[in-house]
Parts: structure tokens; C-alpha cells; sequence
DNA sequence: AGGCGCAGGTCGATGGCGTCCATGGCATCA
DNA sequence: TGATGCCATGGACGCCATCGACCTGCGCCT
């Protein structure tokens, strides 16, 4: 990992979808060498999946909230979570600190649907809780910050 | 916007490297058929980007937190949106229903940069107060779900 | 100090792919 | 029913991905 894989990164982040040839040019070598370097990060796992982005409306997904979850207290949080990946509706999952374990980002189509996905949460077995927000417009989303390599500070 | 247009999004979302030639042996037509449909979308706005998916880790941007903002009464939102717009570490911007106008998710490498972060945050005019809730883990980010043509219910 | 081996680069060739164009079918509408 | 416009098809051409061969610089071991 060093400035030019950064820098490949940085450029697949802003359009995955360049040429092995264009990024070659961009970074200042041959098209071999990218293809090779761009492979070994995708293996390593640093570079997860390249990914289409939407606008959501248009594909009947317009309305976008934010929930927070409680777990009961001793509630197995192994048993929550694999309850929570199986709702296609969550976008992002994070476990975190604080009295709400999880937030969730989800995706649906109506605010009918949003009040059902809420309902099915809160039956879950292990969830005490939950707090929506409802995002009355997206700003921006997904921006990507340039790389930092730590070892170059 | 029909059902194979949905299917090219879901593909692209899956995978935005496909080869045209591939989304048309999955769709059923020829890859210059494709290659229209996708300018379509493109052109339409409904496809916004092709995004690589990283490691945040491995960039240097390892600590994910949401923050969300409470606005002065009387504070002008462009003043705020416009301080928040310029400042990187915000990967994401919602306007929010609720007594925090806004929800941030941002991503920074130390918890001292976070630190910096919300100071910097809270000095921004209009800003009344902030909450920040860090993540210890991210479970899942981004999953995409199959889009729902409302048309075809 | 010298030689060996390896990692990672360029170069060249080839086959597949993206992309443009002309053609033809189909549905819509007058 | 005839005209029209949109869209898929198929062919052609040039670029690109990808593979193999060779080269160079560096670290290591003797």
C-alpha cells in the first residue's frame, strides 16, 4: 500500500467504471502494472465491490430513516443481528457505543412499509426499543474523503 | 423505466464493473441495446455513480461516527449546510424530521481527529449543539436492495 | 563483494469488447 | 391503412484487457 495504490483507490472511489488504460495514465504507468496492483488490493480485500449508485426514488426506494435500537438487557446480540441481516431493508447496520447497540440506515418505498419495518424490528426478540428519524431530504450521501495513508501522515 | 432497466440497476449496484457484453447475456439483449438503456440512466440522473467500496481501515479512515446537530432557532440552514458541505470527513448529510436538524456520518482516522471534528462543528454559526455517537463496529454499509418498479407494485 | 532469486515494472501480441452505424420491425397515432 | 418514430439487431472497426517474455533493482546469503 503506498501512494499509488491511494491514488488508485482515490480514482476508482470518484469512477469505478475507468479504464485499466485511463487509470494507467492517471498514475503514470502501464496498464499491466495497474491491472496487477488493482487485483492485489481487491484480493487483500481493501477494495470490497464496485457498486452502482442510485437515485433511490427512482427505484421506488424514496423514503430513507435512521433507527436506533435498545437491546433488552442480557438479550443475545448474535441473535438480533442475524435477525436484522435477513430485513432486506437495512441499508447499514454499525454496532455502537452508548445506550442505542445499533443504528440502523434503511430503505423503503412508503411510509406504510417504514411503520411495518418498525413494528417487525420492534417483535424482534432482544430488541427492547427503537428510535426513528426520518430523513426529509438527503443533502448528500456516500462522498468520498481522499485516502490517508497513516505511514505517510 | 421497465423491468429490464431495474434489472441493469440492480446488476450495476451488484457490480458496477460488468462489462456490457456481460449485462447482456444476464438481460437477454445485445450489449448495444445495453449500452443505450445504461446512457439512459446515466443521462436521467438515476444511475449518479460508480463507486469503489473500501476498507476504511486500510485508507487511514478507521473511526466511523454519526453525529447529529441541533440548529439555533433563527439559523440560517444554507449557512450551516454550506460550513458542513466544505468540511471532508463528512461522508453523508441528512436533513432530518426532529429536534436534530441534521444527521452527519463522518469518518476520520483517530479519535482525535473526531474531536477536532465536532469542535469545529460546534463553533460553526448557527450550530446551537451536537450529539456524537461513535461506532465500534460497522456489521454491514451500503447493502444494496433490489429496486421495486412502484408501477409494477 | 559477488551472485542468486524475487518482486514488480515495461513491452508486444492477440482476442474480446465497447461503440458507432445502417437496417428492419413494431407500436402508436392520425 | 399508411406514416412515423423509437428501439433492438447485426456488422465493422478500433481500443482495451490480458497474457507471456524479458528487464531492472533490491535484499539476502554465502
Amino acid at each position: 500500500m503506498d501512494a499509488i495504490d491511494l491514488r488508485l483507490i482515490d480514482l476508482l472511489r470518484e469512477n469505478a467504471r475507468s479504464s485499466y488504460a485511463e487509470l494507467a495514465r492517471q498514475v503514470g504507468l502501464s496498464a499491466p502494472a495497474v491491472h496487477e496492483r488493482v487485483g492485489k488490493l481487491e484480493a487483500a480485500g481493501t477494495i470490497r465491490a464496485y457498486r452502482a449508485e442510485v437515485e433511490h426514488e427512482a427505484i421506488g426506494l424514496g423514503v430513507t430513516a435512521l433507527i436506533g435500537i435498545v437491546e433488552d438487557s442480557g438479550a443475545d446480540t448474535d441473535d438480533v443481528l442475524s435477525a436484522l441481516r435477513v430485513m432486506p431493508e437495512i441499508e447499514s447496520c454499525y454496532f455502537m457505543a452508548g445506550v442505542e447497540s445499533y443504528q440502523l440506515t434503511v430503505r423503503v418505498g412508503t411510509i406504510a412499509e417504514l411503520e411495518q419495518l418498525i413494528v417487525r424490528i420492534n417483535r424482534t426478540r432482544g430488541v427492547a426499543s427503537t428510535r426513528t428519524a426520518i430523513a426529509l431530504s438527503t443533502k448528500w450521501e456516500n462522498r468520498p474523503q481522499p485516502g490517508l495513508d497513516p505511514a505517510l501522515g
